[in-house]
RNA sequence: GCGCAGAUGGCAGAGUGGUCAAUUGCAUCAGACUGUAAAUCUGACGCCCUAAGGGCUCCGGGGGUUCAAAUCCCUCUCUGCGCA
């Protein structure tokens, strides 16, 4: 007990710890813009409380506090700089007062870089209008095909028994209703309550508690849920800061709106105008309305505020992000696709679980200079994955981190050297 | 040698007169996955025809009963158990 007690003095009086007095919670500077006429891109440093990071960037998401299948040294050595956690599922599972007892997100996982954490509000979506659907936050479907109402079918097996119109989320006018998928309970989230969760776990940058759409709602509820979300986006930051963990705990609003640039622009303005350390750009897209909603957004938002795209990270939608002024970025693909065989490659994603690559004595990919493509063969991996191992979760994750960090990586030194044109031509040219 | 039980698609294992090209699991072959209900999910999986659909062959081998057999009978082969 003596022990953990010198470390913890030791640590707040550590010539760091002096560093944290600092006026906001994180400082961002630009220190290069992209020069072609329409593009917003840019490079920058964000400092927080436990570290900078350098922008863009893109973060590695551990909802439960943890890179699913990887330690926090093999994080960091592949590259990350900057993690993601979920306020949702923490709260369930351990519960924030455990991980604050702990000493907080840092802490508790072994991860002295630094965190966010997500409010909830892509629960709200994923549990609420999306669940048992077919939509995520990229859909490919027509609006059309998705107000179709039999999608409940389709609901995965293992998930309980499916019950027609059951949504884990209700959506109501101060909060949101969420069971939980664990064990039923019943559980509240007003924006109070996101901030207050969110303030416990203890991450650099936080964000407010939001409403997530599906683009299959009308205009009509896109509307009143955006004027929703602007509420709780003010709800939250006044929450926020009237806690002391304020001064070192940034908090980012999110813009909605849809696909609507009406909306869009609208939310830029609204979150614009409150006082937010940086800004998310939220919502569920198809495709092709993406760069349009982000251009709309990113020509708003004060230029000096990072500004974090939330849930984005396939390789094409990175270049399209950075070119417009996204600072920040996290995805859940690298890691999801990497569990179920599914690795990048410079010339296109493959999956290890083709028979092609049971004898395929390759790396991954053969200039990949990551611990995986150094040292293990495509064989091996086939293998690991066919054989169900743990290793093949870990080693395929390693590399499809190391394979998206880097690039952002590339892309910020490409703004730096003004080379950005020709690098994104240069790799979507190979990768698609 | 005698008695009993059994032989089903790559494997395990349901089915025991028509609704059976044959439940299910595994394996195999593909696909999906974008603020993680996710080490998950979906589809295909006898052969042939582009699909709806249709045709052909099939439940150890052979023969029989029946309008109809994986399913009933006879016989052979093989396997397991028990007794010699």
């Amino acid at each position: 007990m003596n022990n953990i007690l010198n470390q913890r003095s030791v640590f707040a009086k550590s010539p760091f710890s002096y560093m944290l007095s600092f006026v906001s919670a994180i400082d961002f500077k630009i220190i290069k813009k992209m020069k072609e006429p329409k593009a917003l891109g840019r490079a920058g440093v964000l400092k927080t409380a436990h570290g900078k990071i350098q922008t863009p960037a893109f973060v590695a998401v551990g909802t439960k506090a943890t890179i699913k299948s990887l330690t926090p040294e093999q994080v960091k050595d592949l590259g990350v700089e900057v993690i993601l956690a979920n306020t949702y599922h923490l709260h369930l599972q351990p519960g924030e007062d455990r991980i604050a007892c702990a000493g907080g997100l840092n802490k508790i996982m072994g991860w002295n870089g630094p965190t966010m954490t997500d409010s909830g509000g892509f629960q709200v979506f994923s549990l609420g209008a999306a669940f048992g659907k077919n939509i995520t936050k990229i859909t490919k479907n027509h609006a059309e095909e998705i107000l179709l109402e039999d999608f409940t079918e389709t609901t995965r097996k293992n998930r309980g028994p499916i019950v027609e119109n059951f949504k884990p989320a209700k959506v109501k006018e101060d909060g949101v209703y969420f069971r939980s998928h664990i064990d039923g309970s019943a559980h509240y989230f007003s924006p109070e309550k996101s901030i207050e969760i969110q303030n416990k776990i203890g991450a650099d940058i936080i964000f407010a508690f939001d409403e997530c759409t599906s683009p299959n709602e009308s205009i009509h509820y896109q509307r009143e849920s955006l004027d929703r979300t602007h509420r709780w986006a003010k709800k939250s930051l006044k929450y926020h800061r009237a806690q002391p963990i304020s001064k070192k705990q940034a908090i980012f609003g999110i813009v909605q709106g849809g696909r609507h640039e009406e909306l869009r622009k609208k939310s830029a303005e609204v979150i614009s105008k409150m006082d937010f350390d940086g800004f998310g750009i939220g919502g569920s897209f198809q495709k092709v309305d993406m760069s349009n909603a982000v251009r709309w957004v990113n020509e708003i938002l004060p230029e000096e505020k990072p500004r974090h795209l939330l849930g984005i990270g396939e390789p094409e939608d990175l270049f399209m992000a950075v070119e417009n002024g996204c600072d920040l970025f996290d995805c859940v693909a690298p890691t999801r696709i990497a569990r179920t065989g599914q690795v990048y490659t410079s010339s296109g994603k493959i999956n290890l679980n083709n028979s092609a690559f049971q004898e395929d004595l390759s790396p991954i990919e053969k200039t990949c200079g990551c611990y995986t493509c150094k040292k293990y063969t495509r064989a091996y991996l086939a293998h690991l994955f066919r054989a169900d191992e743990i290793l093949a979760a870990t080693l395929a994750s390693i590399h499809n981190l190391y394979f998206i960090v880097n690039l952002v990586k590339k892309m910020r030194r490409a703004i730096l050297n003004n080379t950005f044109s020709k690098l994104k031509k240069e790799f979507l040219k190979k990768y698609n």
